[in-house]
DNA sequence: CAGTGAGCGAGCTTCCGCTTGACTT
């Protein structure tokens, strides 16, 4: 009989409770929450002021039998869910799915998990708090609201299976309008001029200092005036100022910056890093990973201090508290930190230890000393102008928190390193000119989000959770809204200016400007869908509307308005929107261009998404003839399709002539432009242009190919012809029935006999069939 | 992962937050 059963959200969390509180105490885990609105319907009676319908989730059952089968058996019942909003939900939906005694419920928190702050939460218990959990159902019941009654509109209006909602319909619209913002943006060039003098150094050898003018000229004629002015110069130190200044270090982890520093320094995409985490954290060796709080334990601080002060010595100390500053934080949890700081490196996978590496170094960093520097600004005369140039120099006089880490910001490529020493200067010292040049720059475009710069610019907003952000960026990808990809960015020349030894000399240089890997970029159906919503469905796109409501649900939460009567007043507003968008009977699809007619025929040529995404119809359902469509190629985008290149897709496939007596077209399909000949595809390659091969071409791409694929037999079997051995891209397989499977690395494929075969095969199949159905079910839709 | 290449009139699709699925080259 056990007296008492406590309940956490996650297991490994139990586990380690389970441990401080002794063997009167059972503690189990909900794994999050335990029920939800139903899955398939809408599941809220508009009518009955939007009482929701909630049902035990598929993948809970188990659990939920498990605890109710505990808590019959336990005296007390302890709910120890986090302490926010979701936490406080999640505690009242076990206390009615478990049907809890109310005299034996009791309710706690805690904000770390040490023995003592675990028996203080013992000993202060309270009651569920039920305006915390109706702000949890106003924010539920909105979010379904918004989402289901949206998402339909988009289905008639624009392609099925699409999908709005109030985090990633906000989330697509930064990534378009970023773009937009970067197809405006006209660079605007200027002349930076850098002067080289040569200084002796303390030693009295002669080393270079290099100067930059106090500002950048406008114009090439400006540019060269200036320097035709500095052959005649003298230079002179004219001032010297010596500043002390301070750098301190950065908060602790929480989610959002984690994925930020981990897609900098260790080049870790967002889902990576959260996988990483978890893995880190379930072995114990990290605390909760999904948190907005950079606050540590008294414990952790007192640690870091210790071990610090073993490290580096007590110098190197400067213990901190950091305050949360996001809009919205709920703060459940500690910061993301080593659970136990002392342990410098732990052993894991190899790349669990590179983030447990930056999770360590920011912790402790968090807790050192400030790094003190010293900044020289050597300000250098010029005898015919009222310009100067000025010569930084930086030192580190104590590297304080530096010594273990630094951050890392989005631009670091442009940033110069600014942490080298002048030689000694005097005042009125005279200076040895090198050489001065003036290089033509550009101002930068706005940089394309990232996946680690777009969690960070929601959370700025107060849109997503930390539990959400890495899934919400693979849903605006799955909805194909956006697409993660690089642009190779375009070549631009720029002038150089150059004066030395008294002669001007000027050479044009060439550099690669704007190329971006990684970024995220909106699809013509991420425009379309954003423009659409923005403009019928303004408020719920707004970037404040999630802070907006925010302020309503803590009013509920503070117990001082309904949680009903905020969604009366949301649906009232929200709902008409919706009836009279979809009342709007346009001729025109959502999107759709008209780009003009097909000459001959006079038939309306226009491009819209269709049901496979963007396409080019020529002509249309009234008329007596059928349309004709076509898909959109890569190169293309909706925005700026011309007539021409629309009626260019309707060129292919086309016929090139014959090959042994079969015919042999081009076209081009989903993967690129392809050879068809005799019921056969042969892949061209990506380089080459459909509209220029020529038949003789083709022949030649046929027979590699044939070639290739003799090659590919290694192996067959007189007895049964469907087994065969065969030569891939991944090295040699078996292939059977038209189903693949490996050989392991030890077998010649050669040498394996018919039965060899079949016996590989019946291990992978019993192999694949205890695999978890879940996987293969994904594995499955992927096709 | 081991080859793909169509269709554009039923069906189904969808939200945001909590949490972990698993047997591996």
């Amino acid at each position: 009989m056990q007296k008492n059963l406590v309940i956490v959200e996650s297991p490994a969390k139990a586990k380690t409770i389970e441990k401080f509180l002794g063997k009167d105490y059972k503690v189990l885990s909900s794994y999050g929450h335990i029920r939800d609105l139903k899955k398939k319907s809408f599941s809220i009676d508009i009518e009955k002021d939007f009482a929701p319908t909630y049902e035990i989730s598929s993948d809970k059952k188990e659990v939920v039998k498990n605890l109710q089968a505990e808590a019959a058996k336990a005296d007390t019942v302890w709910l120890a869910s986090d302490e926010d909003r979701e936490g406080e939900a999640i505690a009242w939906h076990l206390y009615e799915v478990l049907k809890l005694n109310p005299e034996h419920t009791k309710r706690i928190v805690f904000h770390e998990i040490t023995k003592n702050a675990i028996l203080k939460a013992i000993d202060n218990p309270r009651d569920i708090d039920m305006n915390l959990v109706n702000a949890q159902q106003a924010r539920r019941v909105l979010d379904r609201i918004v989402g289901f009654e949206l998402s339909p509109v988009l289905w008639k209006k624009v392609r099925p299976a699409l999908s709005a909602g109030r985090v990633q319909s906000v989330a697509v619209r930064l990534i378009v309008e970023r773009e937009r913002e970067v197809n405006a943006f006209e660079s605007e060039a200027s002349y930076r001029v850098i002067a080289i003098f040569l200084v002796p150094d303390k030693d009295g050898k002669m080393v270079e200092m290099k100067a930059e003018l106090n500002r950048r000229l406008k114009t090439k004629e400006e540019a060269e005036q200036f320097l035709e002015q500095c052959k005649t110069a003298k230079f002179k130190i004219e001032n010297i100022a010596v500043k002390p200044t301070k750098k301190s270090p950065a908060a602790p982890f929480t989610t959002s910056t984690l994925q930020q520093e981990a897609a900098r320094k260790l080049s870790f995409t967002v889902a990576q890093t959260m996988m990483l985490a978890q893995k880190l954290y379930e072995a114990g060796l990290i605390t909760y990973m999904r948190t907005d709080s950079v606050n540590l334990s008294e414990y952790a601080i007192a640690d870091s201090k210790q071990t610090i002060t073993n490290m580096m010595g007590e110098r190197y100390v400067q213990t901190r508290h950091f305050t949360t500053k996001t809009k919205g934080a709920q703060e459940a949890h500690e910061a993301i930190r080593p659970t136990y700081i002392e342990n410098e490196s732990v052993s894991a996978g190899a790349q669990e230890k590179r983030l447990y590496d930056l999770i360590w170094k920011r912790t402790i960093a968090s807790q050192m000393a400030d790094a003190e520097l010293e900044k020289t600004t050597a300000t250098i005369s010029i005898s015919n102008s009222g310009d100067h140039f000025t010569a930084v120099g930086e030192v580190i006089t104590f590297d304080g928190f530096l010594r273990i880490y630094r951050e890392s910001y989005d631009d670091d490529n442009e940033q110069e390193d600014e942490s080298r020493l002048l030689p000694p200067l005097a005042k009125g010292q005279d200076l040895v000119n090198q050489n001065i040049s003036a290089t033509e720059r550009f101002t930068q475009r706005p940089p394309r989000y990232t996946e680690a710069s777009l969690v960070r610019k929601l959370e700025e907003l107060g849109i997503g959770r930390p539990s959400t952000y890495a899934p919400t960026i693979s849903t605006i990808q799955q909805r194909e809204y956006v697409v993660k990809g690089e642009k190779p960015g375009e070549e631009r020349p720029y002038n150089v200016l150059l004066l030395k030894n008294g002669t001007l000399t000027q050479t044009v240089q060439t550099e690669i400007a704007g190329a971006e890997k990684a970024k995220l970029m909106p699809t013509d159906t991420g425009i379309v869908v954003n423009d659409f919503l923005t403009e019928f469905f303004p408020n719920i796109l707004n970037y404040n509307f999630t802070a907006n409501i925010e302020k309503e649900f803590d009013e509920i939460a503070d117990g001082e308005k309904e949680w009903n009567s905020i969604m009366h007043n949301f649906y009232t507003d929200f709902h008409p929107l919706v009836e009279s968008t979809l009342a709007i009977k346009g001729k025109q699809k959502v999107g759709e261009r008209i780009l003009g007619e097909e000459p001959g025929t006079g038939l309306p040529v226009s491009v819209k998404i269709g049901r496979f995404g963007p396409m080019v119809q020529i002509g249309n359902t009234e008329s007596e003839e059928k349309p004709r469509f076509s898909r959109l190629t890569k190169d293309l985008s909706m925005e700026t399709i011309t007539l021409e290149q629309a009626l260019d897709l309707f060129k292919l496939p086309r016929t090139l002539g014959e090959y042994e007596d079969k015919e042999v077209t081009i076209g081009t399909g989903r993967f690129g432009p392809y050879v068809r000949h005799d019921d056969k595809y042969f892949s061209l390659p990506k380089t080459a242009d459909p509209m220029s091969v020529t038949l003789d071409e083709a022949i030649a791409l046929i027979e590699e190919k044939r070639e290739a694929e003799k090659q590919k037999h290694i192996k067959q079997f007189e007895e049964d012809a469907e087994m065969l051995i065969l030569n891939g891209r991944y090295g040699p397989y078996i292939s059977y029935k038209k189903k693949n499977y490996k050989i392991p690395q030890n077998i010649v494929p050669q040498d394996l006999s018919l039965q060899a075969c079949l016996d590989l095969i019946k291990l992978q199949t019993e192999k694949a069939e205890t695999a978890p159905a879940k996987r293969r079910k994904a594995a499955a839709k992927k096709k």
